[in-house]
DNA sequence: ATTTGTGCAAATCGTTTGCATCTGA
DNA sequence: TCAGATGCAAACGATTTGCACAAAT
């Protein structure tokens, strides 16, 4: 009996990226990279989990998010306000944010940016570009 | 015994945007419009105001400064990690942020963004453009 | 006099941590 | 076996709130 996807891609994965691949590991594997790509928040994932009958503990949902987040099979996603997103899609992309309902959407096509010179002895190390949506 | 700015403008500013200007209001614009642009945080600006022997509560300083937000004399900026940042420009500009020591550097030359159409039935609010800096 | 703002301390929210227990290699 | 992962509950930092008191109109 298999899941879609099953869990030995969810347990290679794990293991390509140095992690141990533990029960909830693997769960949260296939929750996070099932399907097309996600945003997450810690909360919406433990209980996303504990609505697919996995018992998984919200401390240990936030330290594999941060773990994946730095094993590059997630990227957090900066919002203003206290919680912290997280992404599937780590290529480099930006988002549409729903101020309204706080929902995050991938910008598919790349805006154009042109940014002006970085201070003396500072290099760029990333353009994060956050465009915000309102209801017409 | 006036301070630069004096109080009479500050007090006049705070009346224009409807808000009564109470010692503390009066003390907390001194300084935040006193000179240049500045970026705080709530935290930030209750030393400062210690420092100047202006004797308010953290609770206050919160509480103005949203109420300044929304009064249009300052604006909200929107970064990662838990911390709300403040700026008195509250032109349309954007942003340098030094990861480093968490220092806000306002970017003059203006980014030129092209942004993609937003899904339909939504129209764009605001476009935030956030340059990570690291030191070379 | 009435409305509005202030200060304190307690409450809240998202997140992290310490530590005993469990699990996968 | 034993390094590494998990779960719980307590700790945490930033922010908000409830309420008695004080100040501005």
């Amino acid at each position: 009996m298999n899941r879609v996807p099953s869990d030995e891609t969810m347990i290679e994965r794990l293991k390509l990226a140095g992690l141990r691949p533990t029960r909830q590991r693997i769960a949260l594997a296939a929750l996070l990279f099932g399907e097309c790509d996600k945003h997450v928040t810690a909360e919406a994932l433990h209980e996303e989990a504990l609505r697919n009958a996995i018992p998984v503990s919200l401390a240990t949902v936030y330290n594999t998010l941060h773990q994946f987040t730095e094993a590059g099979l997630l990227r957090a996603v900066a919002i203003e306000g206290s919680r912290t997103y997280f992404d599937t899609n780590t290529s480099n992309h930006n988002h549409f944010y729903l101020e309204a309902d706080g929902t995050l959407l991938d910008m598919h096509a790349a805006p154009a940016v042109s940014v002006p010179e970085p201070p003396p002895g500072m290099a760029i190390s990333r353009v994060d570009v956050l465009v915000r949506l309102v209801r017409k």
